[in-house]
DNA sequence: CGTAAGATGAAG
DNA sequence: TTCATCTTACGG
């Protein structure tokens, strides 16, 4: 019988930006169950400029410092979460930046907390498809689990690797990754 | 200490 | 294009 593999591989920031794509992440709470495919990730390290891990460890980067598959969940222009999943050996300082899903599941619930009406606007951007999902900074330094966790998703036709976004630093890594094609991916 | 910039989003 | 809003980083 044919299936895929039932983790992703995180053992290093770059491979793991691609290998999350169509990946399920799957997000339970008292409101209950939202979930949608990743079809957008940025992969950061400490020796990259744009990093928070750059420069080594300090206080809000340390979640960047512990094992493959820890989150790291970051306050960004005092108003916005967003959500990463730590990638390869602890020390190492990488993450998976998560920036759009495509909506699969508890989509009523994702509109409760986001007041837009369409679908394809629920979830394209890192810090809309943390209030679409309801992940809090509660869940920052916690490993993947119960709460928050990856499922095996859906095959990916096309990714296509560009520069990342809203950065001003390390401009010109092309280390960005979206499913190509995706109407769920964030802003141009 | 003071201050500037930040892995963003929504509105005008 | 502007602004909301606040933590962290860094210079004096």
């Amino acid at each position: 019988m044919i299936r895929g593999k039932m983790q992703p591989d995180l053992s290093d920031a770059l491979v793991a930006a691609r290998s999350l794509l169509g990946w399920k992440l799957v997000h339970d709470t008292p409101k209950g169950r939202t979930a949608g495919y990743i079809v957008e990730t940025e992969a950061y390290d400490m020796h990259d400029p744009a990093s928070h891990s750059f420069g080594g460890p300090r206080p809000r980067n340390s979640p960047m410092y512990q094992e493959a598959g820890t989150i790291y969940v970051y306050l960004i222009y005092g108003i916005h979460y967003c959500v990463n999943i730590v990638t390869g050996a602890k020390d190492q300082g990488q993450a998976v930046l998560i920036r759009a899903l495509e909506p699969i599941e508890g989509t009523k619930l994702m509109k409760q907390r986001r007041a837009v009406a369409k679908d394809h606007e629920l979830t394209n951007g890192p810090a809309k498809l943390v209030q679409a999902l309801g992940i809090t900074p509660k869940l920052n330094g916690h490993r993947l689990g119960h709460t928050l966790r990856l499922e095996p998703g859906k095959p990916v036709p096309a990714i296509t690797q560009t520069t990342r976004v809203g950065i001003s630093k390390a401009v010109d890594h092309p280390w960005r990754f979206y499913i190509t094609d995706s109407p769920y991916v964030s802003r141009p």
